[in-house]
DNA sequence: CACTCATTTCACACAAGTGTGAAAGTTCGT
DNA sequence: ACGAACTTTCACACTTGTGTGAAATGAGTG
């Protein structure tokens, strides 16, 4: 049956693409090509090797990623004693996390435009609404998130059932 | 009094941290330190020549950087007949506007996980299962933030009352 | 302990983005 | 039309990010 057939080719580009979106919004590109292999893989983890083979990148490219989506807690290590390699696992709905450790970037943002806003001379002045408006409005964002997210998880527990 | 002082010194280090701060998630450095400048402005707009005097850099680093402001709507260029200076403008709420724009980045993960889905093998897949739950966690959030950016608008016209 | 396979580190090459100075192009006033 | 003020374009230097090959390190096996 054809929905079951792993198109290979259009993977590689897929994995490729969503590298490449994320390279734009500052993710390292290689990272994101990891990422993603792991996500297009039906095992549910991979070896450095089987990552250098399926990129067709070097076994270095690999080492660096890993220990970078490690850090950031994106991947998971599994280290299989009597093995000599170890095994990379994607960390469950690390998709989900990333886009929520984004949105630490909305408090950075609000905070910031405080600073910039009492710098300007405070409220009465144009340049110090202008400002702590912007403030106001990533404060509200962000304050909002937690509860749309929730609502995420609370409909798609709904949805297993 | 206090509270209407600017401190320049504290502004351009605002400035900085933010062009750094949009730098790092894919936004042109010099665009940033020109949006911010205008930000921190008390005057309704500025000269091409104000620009590059506040910010220390060359004139043909605000060339660029107003040209590219220009074309993504986030600056107005007002062209004052009898004059020979330019004058340059932050749209309203252009950094509401920002982040709205930013926003369609969520379609196009959305898209891309949807065509990945697919490559993978439909959904009777493990890596066809978790693409296509992707796809839904991006398409979801993105079905409801214009809801949420209405929110604030209508909290916002309210609070001016 | 030596051997072998897997991973990491390092120096390098290559590409992309950033900002500058100088020259060229525009626009207004006379 | 000329000159002055302002802006844009261009070639260059500098920095940063990216991925490679080769050497070094680490881990299991006989």
């Amino acid at each position: 049956m054809e929905s079951h057939m792993r198109d290979e080719a259009a993977l590689r580009a897929f994995v490729e693409d969503m590298a490449r979106l994320l390279g734009d919004w500052g993710f390292p590109r290689m990272a994101g090509r990891v990422v993603f292999t792991l996500m297009a893989a039906d095992e549910r983890s991979l070896t450095a090797g089987e990552l250098a083979d399926r990129l067709g990148v070097s076994a270095a490219a690999i080492s660096g990623a890993v220990r970078y989506l490690s850090q950031i807690s994106m991947v998971a290590r599994e280290h299989v004693p009597g093995d000599r390699r170890d095994r990379y696992r994607l960390v469950d709905d690390s998709w989900y996390e990333v886009t929520v450790a984004k949105m630490t970037l909305l408090k950075t943002l609000a905070d910031a435009a405080d600073v910039g806003a009492a710098a300007a001379g405070g409220p009465g002045t144009t340049a110090g609404a202008r400002l702590a408006g912007m403030r106001d409005f990533y404060t509200w964002v962000q304050d909002r998130l937690p509860a749309l997210l929730d609502q995420w998880a609370a409909e798609k527990a709904a949805k297993a059932d």
